[in-house]
This record gives C-alpha cells, sequence and structure tokens, in this order.
DNA sequence: ACCGGTTATTGATCTCGATCAATGTCCCTT
DNA sequence: AAGGGACATTGATCGAGATCAATAACCGGT
C-alpha cells in the first residue's frame, strides 16, 4: 500500500527560486512576464523546514509577510473561547497565505504545517512597491482576495454533511490535479479532526460519511489513503459545482 | 410612532459629489489626501433613483464597474436551483459592492435595492489608473477586501439561531452608529424574510428569536421598529465580538 | 516490540431548527 | 374603503447532526 505522498517529498531541500518552482503559475507571480519573475524572486525568502504542528503565524501577530506553501500543507485555524480549534483552510502548494490581514495588519489566524514543508515569504511591503511597478502582481492579489472571498461565502452556505464532504474531497482533488498529481488516488494531508473542524461537524459524523460513500461505491477512505471511485456521482454531490479550492475558476451558478 | 428613517429621505436628489459625501470616510476614497479627491469623483457617476426591487447588477453580467450605496440600502443575493433567494450581504451606504467580480470579471451576486435610493458607479478600468497613481486607493481596496474575507469566514461559523440574529442585529446597529444615525432605535431596512435567508435560517425561527429577545428584555422589534433595551446583553450574545459590519474593525477573537 | 496518548469507528439518544399548518397583519392597488 | 398578495406569528411534529459512550486502531518514543 502506497504510504509517501509526492508532495511529501522534501527530500532536496535547497533553497530554490520562483523561476523553476512548478507551482508560479497558481502563486503571486503567476501572472508576471517571465522576464520579471526574478525581479519578484529577490523579495522571497524560503523558510526554514517546518515540521507538523510548526506555527508559521499566530493570531494577532504583525502583518510584515505574505506567505505561499513551498512543499508540504498548512492548516489556518483560530481557537474558540473554550480552547476548541476551529479550521478555517487548508493550503496546498502554491497557495497564498496571509491576505486576510492586509485590513488589520494582524493575522488573524493561527497558520500551521500539517507535515514537512517549506514556505516562501514574501515582505510586504516590498511587494507593495514591486506591485507599483508591475501592475500584474497587484492584479493576481485582486484575484486572490476576490476568490477566496466568493469560495468564503459559499462555503457559509447551509450544505448537509453529505455535501460538505463531498464538495471538500472534491476540492482536494482538483487541488493535487491542477498540480499535477494523481486526483483520483491521494494521502489525505489532514486529519479526519481537521476535516470534520473545517466543515463545522464533530468527527463521528465525518466517518460516518465517508462509510456512506464507500457503501454507494463513490469513495474509499482506509488509513490515510482516499480511492475516488466515481468522480462523476462525487461531482453530483456538490451543489453548484463550487469546489473548496483556493484558486480553481469559481463556476457559475444556476 | 415614527415611520420614516432618516436614512431613507433621499428627498434632494440631485447629483452630489464625494468631496460633500457624509460617508466618504468608510467609502473607495476614504484615504485619499481630500486634495485628491476631486480627481476621484471625476470618474464617479450616480445611477437614477432607484426604488424597492430595482437590480443594481445581476449574476454573470460583465464586471465593468464598482458600485457604493450613495444612499438606501442593498440586498445581495443568488437564486438557487429551486428558485429560492439566498441573501449573502446587505449593503449601507458608504459600503462598496462588486469586489468579489475582480477575479471572474463576471458579477457573482444579483443586488438589489431594498428601498429607494441611489449608488455611485465606478468604472473599474478607470479606478485601476486612477490607483496606480494615487496607491491609497489600493490599499482601500485591499482593506475592504480583507474585511469582507474575515466576515464571510466567521459568518460561516456555526452559531446557533440565536447568535446570529444577536450578531446581525448589533452589526446594523453599529453600522448606524458610524454613520451618525440612532443606534439603538431604528427601521430595519429589510424583511423578516431576508433576515432569515441571509442567516441561513427560516423567517419562522427569526419570528421566534425576536419574540425569546423582547421576553428577556434585549431587543424589541415592533413592525420593523427596533428598540435595543440592553446593548451589553446584546453584546454578550455575539461570539467573539464579531459583528456583521462591512467596514467596522474586526476585533480580535480569544 | 511495547506502551500511552491521540485519532477513528460504531451505536444510542437528544436537541435545535426545519417543516407543515393555520391565523393574523401589513401594504399596495383600484 | 375594499380586496389581495406578501409577510409575520404561533403551534405541533420531524429529522439531521450533535452528544454521550465504548471500543478499536494507529503512531511516536523509549
Amino acid at each position: 500500500m502506497p504510504r509517501q505522498n509526492h508532495t511529501n517529498n522534501v527530500s532536496r531541500l535547497k533553497p530554490r527560486s520562483c523561476e523553476d518552482c512548478a507551482v508560479r503559475h497558481l502563486c503571486l507571480p503567476g501572472l508576471l512576464d517571465p522576464a520579471d519573475v526574478p525581479a519578484f524572486n529577490k523579495i522571497v525568502k524560503r523558510t526554514d523546514v517546518l515540521h507538523r504542528g510548526d506555527y508559521l503565524y499566530r493570531v494577532d501577530e504583525p502583518f510584515t509577510d505574505l506567505f505561499a506553501v513551498f512543499t508540504g500543507f498548512f492548516k489556518a485555524f483560530v481557537v474558540d473561547r473554550h480552547g476548541r480549534e476551529q479550521v478555517t483552510a487548508f493550503h496546498f502548494p502554491g497557495e497564498v497565505m496571509g491576505v486576510h490581514a492586509l485590513a488589520t495588519r494582524t493575522y488573524q489566524y493561527h497558520t500551521m504545517s500539517l507535515n514537512t514543508g517549506m514556505a516562501c515569504r514574501i515582505p510586504f511591503d516590498e511587494f507593495r512597491d514591486l506591485s507599483h511597478k508591475f501592475h500584474k502582481l497587484d492584479d493576481r492579489l485582486h484575484d486572490i482576495l476576490s476568490r477566496e472571498l466568493i469560495r468564503a461565502r459559499f462555503s457559509a452556505a447551509n450544505l448537509t454533511a453529505l455535501q460538505k464532504v463531498a464538495t471538500l474531497m472534491m476540492g482536494i482533488s482538483r487541488r493535487f490535479e491542477e498540480r499535477g498529481y494523481a486526483s483520483r488516488e491521494f494521502l489525505l494531508p489532514m486529519s479526519n479532526t481537521d476535516i470534520a473542524s473545517r466543515l463545522r461537524l464533530v468527527p463521528e459524523t465525518v466517518s460516518r460519511i465517508f462509510t456512506r460513500l464507500a457503501k454507494m461505491k463513490i469513495l474509499v477512505v482506509e488509513d490515510r489513503h482516499v480511492t475516488i471511485l466515481d468522480m462523476d456521482r462525487l461531482a453530483v454531490l456538490c451543489p453548484h459545482n463550487i469546489y473548496l479550492t483556493d484558486y480553481h475558476s469559481v463556476k457559475k451558478q444556476a
């Protein structure tokens, strides 16, 4: 049984640049003329190798940088007054983290590595200066913000537990696909508990839904290994064809 | 019993300018040096007088303009496949509408006037050019987007019906307050049904919650007239002190 | 290989808000 | 002033998911 996820592979940890990053097209410099990418790369710093549970930033820390996932997976969450985690987003390679803090100038979410990985740090002041020269950077930032906004509003929709889980799984599949990885078979980067928290469900319900989906021969989760058996019927369970991706193009609603 | 809402007053309908707009500080030009406001005002056009039920824009229309509420109130909504309205936001004077369409270049929500009012139309291409000269416009746009993002994520939180209604009422009160109107006594600009739709509840539940709040001597709704009797106890019902405002500063969570 | 803590699974019961139903109120039109 | 359609209120019942509880599987560390 395959145990390692391709995307978890961080064996070659030498610093890399945006120029040869596999997910640049999804990331902040994605709209730049290739000739302008080195100028952008110059302001980017890579973090140390991060391990499961390491924080990228915490709530109330002053906002100084935007971050992008270089390798690995991250989760954003808040902690309520009873000490319970509430996951607000999962972040895949190439996705930008921290844009929510533009107005308040303090991060509003904790952001934590789900496994071994690395992030890119983009000092916002330098980004802002650069975006005045390269307006494509501004356009991309606007894109990211407005996509996240639409996605956030839709994830507030009143869905059944089955629809929620189906939509999340479809979104994860899409995100693997747009990064060039297998989209019908993959390791879940996050725990069942994190999934439940993200979807405002309890872990018991997520577990039951997985059992149901297996009985329906749509999707099997064994250990953390997911196999999508029937992508079409999975898609039918997702209302509006809105998947919980961060950058996939937003579909129209009827 | 007072029947007209101050903010509904559109008796003097001559075109006005940003320079003497009472809610400019909340709006797109809010961060501009006063000397630069006329340059911004030059690209702004006011709509005709709009009446209850008039559309400002519809889903799938090409995105050409940002809009701002000049007078009156607006709601944004989608229509699901069963023809049911799903309200996604209410907009008060000075608030900017349409920013969600930056990425897709088509509006993703219907936006409709709730009563007699008027909106400002800001052609986005001209705004974009101007923002390259006045970076404060860009900063404000970022602010608006990131605030909406945080608000949208929180409105996805798992609240009880009581918490939802309390949070909305507190948000409305705050929004009246920051516009200089009475914040403890006002006319509800939207129907109970719209409130229910916004909060993913049914109108029956909203009605029952209002009855409960009256019995608790926290808040009375008679006809559309709201009187807040105990602001402190209302605030206690709002988790995280996050109110559903568009521009009020986002509070920290514990 | 063995533990100890975290995480997943499965079942029984409970609860909040939805649904169904009936009546009442408001407001716009004529 | 009358009538009609949308909107609001209140009660009775229902159901999806939470909660409570118990067991099992997994994982990291020594």
